[in-house]
Order: C-alpha cells, then sequence, then structure tokens
DNA sequence: TTGTAAGCGTTATCAC
DNA sequence: GTGATAACGCTTACAA
C-alpha cells in the first residue's frame, strides 16, 4: 500500500504539501494540488485515516447505544442518526446492548478508548439500571423521558398521552383502560402521569384496575389485553403506551370475539410502520424520529466539537394521528 | 490523558512490558503483571485503541452494507452481526445505503482507508446495480441469491418457494397468483424459478397474468393484490415475495371484501416478527436471521485473520411456517 | 507557499 | 523475562 511519502515523491513535493492538500487545500498552490492529485491517481493512494484519527485525536466515530435494533422505533432513529453522521463523514458504531449494563459499559468504554468521540443513548435512563456515564464521555440522549438528565431531545410523553385520551373522552368513553410497560420504566411514569391528567380534568375517576402492566413487547400486549376481557365492567377503550402492544391487545380482543373498534377502541404510541397497515388501522401517536435522530446527532457534534448548545433540552412535537382502532363507545 | 509511559513509569518497568501485559499477558511474570496492573489503576489508564489499531494496522472493525436498517428481517440479521462481533472483540460500523450505489462505494471506501477491515453485505446483486467491490477488499455476502458470487450464506429461495405452491397445490388450489419483488431482483428470479418448479410438477399452466410485480414494500403489496380482486377468473391463492407485501395484499383483499384465507389464501416470506401478529398470523418462509448473520461473521473473521474458508457458499435451511392465513380453496 | 522534522501512543524487533 | 528503540503514516509547528 502506497503512503503519503510515495506520493510525495512522486509529485516532487514534500509531504507536508502533500497532507496540507488533502485537508486545507486552500493553504496550497494551485500547481502543488494538480501535482498532488495527478501523483495520487497514479500510485493509487488512500489515506490511512487510523493515521490520521491517531495522530489528530480524533476518530469521526460516534456510538450509538440501543437497547434492541429490531424495535421499528429505534431503528428508524438510527437510520436518521446515521444520515446525519454520514452527511458530516462521522461513522456510526451500533451498540445493541440488548438491555445489558455491562454491554452498555464495552461500548462506553469504546469512546475512552478513543474509537469513538462521542455517544448517542436511545432509551430513557432506568431507576434500577443506571448508565453510568463517565463525565468526560460526550453524551446525549434522544427518546428520554421527563426524568432524562444531560443534553436530550424527547417528546412531550405527558402532554402526548394526555392528548390521547382527551381525544377518546371527547369520543364519549368514561372507562379507559390503559396497557402500560414496566411500573418503573420512566416512558410509562411520564405517559401514565398524561393518562391521569385528562382523567383528572374531565372528573373521571382514576381505578387502578383499569391498569394493565407489559413490558412494550407484542407479545406482553396480547397477554395484558386478557384481563380486561373478562371484568365485568369491561372499559370501552384502552391506551396502549406503544403500537406493538396495541397489535397485540386487538389480537386477544378479536379471538375473545370482541370487535375494534366497535366493541373496544384501541390506541399505541409511536407510529411505527406497521400501524398504518394491521386491521384496524391503529390509532396512535406519531414520534417525529427522523427529526429526533438528525437533532440528536447535531447535538453531538457540537459537543464533540467543544461548542455550547443552545439548549441541554430539545422536546420535539408529535403528533396524535387518528385511524380506525377508535370510535365512539358502542355496545359491549 | 495517561499513556502507556506514565504506565510504566510508576509501575517501574519498561512499556514493553505494559504493553506485553496487556496484549500477551503469557510473555509477563506474574510479578510485572500485578506491578503493571496496579499501576493502570492508580493512575486510570486506558489504553488509546487509535494508536493500537494504526501500529497493528487493524482495525478491528467491519462495516455491514444494508439497503434499509428499518427492514425488519435485515435489522434482525444485523442483531446476530453485532452480537458476534462484540464476542469477538469487533466493532461494526453501520452502513445503510439506501439503495444509493454511491453511498455503498463511501462505506467499501472506509474499508481501503483502513477504518474497517471488512464488509458484509445484506443484499443480492441487483443486475443494473451491481456493488463494485475491489478485490482487496474482504467480503461475505448474507441474503443473497443464486446468482451471488464470493463468500456467502443464503438459503435456498427457489427451494423454499416451491415448498410453498407445493404446499398450496396440496390444498387443492390450482389457480396461484403471486405478487414478486421487481422482476430483475435476483430473489424474484430465484423464488418465481421455485413457483414454476412447482406448478410444471403438478402439471399446472404458467399464467403470466396471475403475475403482479411489487417492489418487497407493504404499500407495493397492497396495489399490486388490487388486480388479483376484480380478476374473472380469480387466483385462490397468492404467494407473495415477503411478509410486508403479503400483508399490504391482505389489507386489500379484505377492503375489497374477501376473506383471508376463507376466500383467498396468502403466504408470506421471511417470517418477520409481525407475521404471527396479523390477522390472520401469516403462513411464510422463516429465514434463519440469526444463524445467516452469526455465520457471515464467523466467515468474514476468517478472510481478515488470512484464513482459508472451508467452502464459499453456505445454504441454510428455511422452515416453512404454516399459520392462520391459509386453507383449502372455498367459494370465490 | 513550501519543506524539515518532531512527535502522537503503540507494537515489534532486537539484544541482553 | 525484560528493556531500549525503531518504526507505523500522518499532522503541524517552525523555518525558510
Amino acid at each position: 500500500m502506497s503512503n503519503i511519502r510515495d506520493v510525495a515523491k512522486e509529485a516532487g513535493v514534500s509531504v507536508a504539501t502533500v497532507s496540507r492538500a488533502l485537508s486545507d487545500p486552500e493553504k496550497v498552490s494551485q500547481a502543488s494540488l494538480n501535482k498532488v492529485h495527478a501523483a495520487i491517481e497514479r500510485v493509487g493512494y488512500r489515506p490511512n485515516m487510523l493515521a490520521r484519527s491517531f495522530r489528530s485525536a480524533k476518530s469521526y466515530a460516534v456510538v450509538v447505544l440501543v437497547p434492541d435494533i429490531t424495535n421499528p422505533f429505534f431503528s428508524q432513529v438510527i437510520r436518521s442518526i446515521e444520515d446525519r453522521a454520514q452527511q458530516k463523514g462521522y461513522a456510526v458504531l451500533l451498540g445493541d446492548t440488548r438491555g445489558l449494563p455491562e454491554r452498555e459499559k464495552e461500548y462506553i468504554r469504546r469512546v475512552e478508548t478513543r474509537m469513538a468521540d462521542g455517544v448517542i443513548q436511545l432509551r430513557p435512563d432506568q431507576p434500577g439500571n443506571p448508565t453510568v456515564m463517565p463525565s468526560d464521555v460526550k453524551c446525549v440522549n434522544v427518546c428520554g423521558c421527563e426524568s432524562t438528565t444531560g443534553p436530550r431531545v424527547r417528546i412531550d410523553n405527558r402532554g402526548a398521552a394526555r392528548s390521547v385520551v382527551e381525544y377518546l373522552i371527547s369520543l364519549g368513553h368514561k372507562r379507559i383502560g390503559v396497557i402500560s410497560g414496566l411500573k418503573d420504566n420512566p416512558h410509562t411514569i411520564d405517559r401514565l402521569a398524561g393518562y391521569s391528567e385528562a382523567l383528572e380534568a374531565a372528573g373521571l375517576e382514576f381505578d387502578p384496575a383499569l391498569i394493565a402492566e407489559g413490558d412494550y413487547t407484542t407479545w406482553s400486549g396480547l397477554n395484558s389485553a386478557k384481563q380486561f376481557c373478562h371484568m365485568d365492567n369491561r372499559p370501552s377503550a384502552v391506551m396502549c403506551m406503544n403500537d406493538e402492544m396495541a397489535i397485540g391487545a386487538i389480537q386477544t380482543f378479536k379471538t375473545h370475539g370482541l370487535k375494534v373498534p366497535e366493541n373496544i377502541s384501541v390506541t399505541g404510541f409511536d407510529d411505527i410502520s406497521y400501524a398504518r397497515y394491521c386491521d384496524p388501522n391503529l390509532t396512535t401517536v406519531a414520534q417525529p424520529a427522523e427529526e429526533m435522530g438528525k437533532l440528536a446527532m447535531d447535538m453531538l457534534l457540537r459537543l464533540i466539537e467543544g461548542q455550547e448548545l443552545a439548549q441541554q433540552e430539545n422536546v420535539l412535537p408529535a403528533e396524535f394521528v387518528i385511524r380506525k382502532s377508535t370510535t365512539v363507545p358502542g355496545n359491549k
């Protein structure tokens, strides 16, 4: 493999000139520039980025920490991060942690060992399982919650959940069930707060029996929904805290002979791509995944370049999308 | 930041010993080992991987090229690749090409410029849009086809499609439609070949009117299915070349008042997670995504380490999963 | 505008 | 087993 010295020799200039021609062409005469480029072509030179990164102590890579890349919402955000990173000349190191703190640590270590310049984390901080982020590691959180600290971009989960419930109430629903994530998950906490607020504003009572706990998987939605089917005083609508659980819940309701939405309305959260193709098409909250990923990457870049952040927190608007899985309360 | 010299000084040994203690502990006495580790602890040393990679001319990273990370099948394969890479001490650089040759090139360039040691490519080679892979770039293809060259792991697409059609024929179906991918896509070619083979073996005639072209998106499945709804002699079953198109097709059939599977059977391909939750649960071909990713990574590792491959091609078994979207032909 | 040369932090090659 | 030291390919003062 040819190196910068070979190019210099071939072009009849010094290595410094070649280096400058590549990274700071302004500082080089047109004549030298031409010679250098011709020489690069002739010897088939490819700059060694490892050497460049090493020398300049910047890896031009960022780690994306995600609990599960197969989650369709996460993968949308990641695609957007990757797109922005590519535009800016950065590489994305994929860090699928599977929710394991030790794997998270291994990836954070990659920035401590200079393989990456920073971290974008795609999850809310769990109380029992907090991320240990060394203070010198640049990090921005995306998809977090009200309790998330540090630079972050998120939506107003509480407000979005409140909108959902307000809409259901406006349709005439009085008993509104919830399929939540795990109780101590910050998303669950924020969205449940929004649910309670809407209820209270409408003068409706909060009934703990109406809260079924899931864990954001389709399977858990499918299971949790069962407890509503056999209830004496069944809710006429169920707000699910993500689309996967909503899809599972709908399946359960159907197998129990309940029609969605005629017998029971169902809403989701996230607006994953299947939301518009499932039966019935899902009423849900669309998170601006594209925008969130892009903004998070831009924030991290600013951090890496040592600039100040205009604001630590960016709360982006979520859109409530009404489709076919909700209607006025009907026959039980 | 402390470096290897600081550790050496602190431990009272040479830098060479520190280096050896870290990368080849066998060659160092227990006494030195202890001194070194204690010193590392005291000075808070983190080895500079950029320097290590630079010096040893190995980046310990691989690029994963994928047309679209949000495709649930691809993301499953990638998760498995990442898992294996992590186990082996390699990082995964995400290369979402969005099907753009120029982005593909940029990522391949990363291995030419030493930022990565090799490439795993997740797509079949397109005739009009072939990947230009320099001969010195180690690469293994996963999810390819019969026409794919170079080291590769794939399933027998033709055989799998034949199994699907044979099953439909065994149920009594005589007119079997297809929603295919783009005509020149190698997956389409292989799967269509399997379809034809099964028809021929059963003495059924191939009718071009029964082939609707899509492009592997849900939306295209939704659209292509329409042409079957209005047909005089409607097929009693439709084989879709992936799950997304099957889901789209089912939606179209339903809105046209056709019951699936009572009026029309539908099959998919891939077994994405949603296949078991859509209505009706989808009969489909399960690709061993996990195994494919792992094997591809292992092959690439062997290539990077300069070892011979036991075989250039690994064809893994696919499993035909019968669910609720297929039944015997019924009323039109 | 250009060239010379000193590193960057590590590993590898020698001696000892 | 260990230590001195020369690379690795590049960037960047500093000098010309």
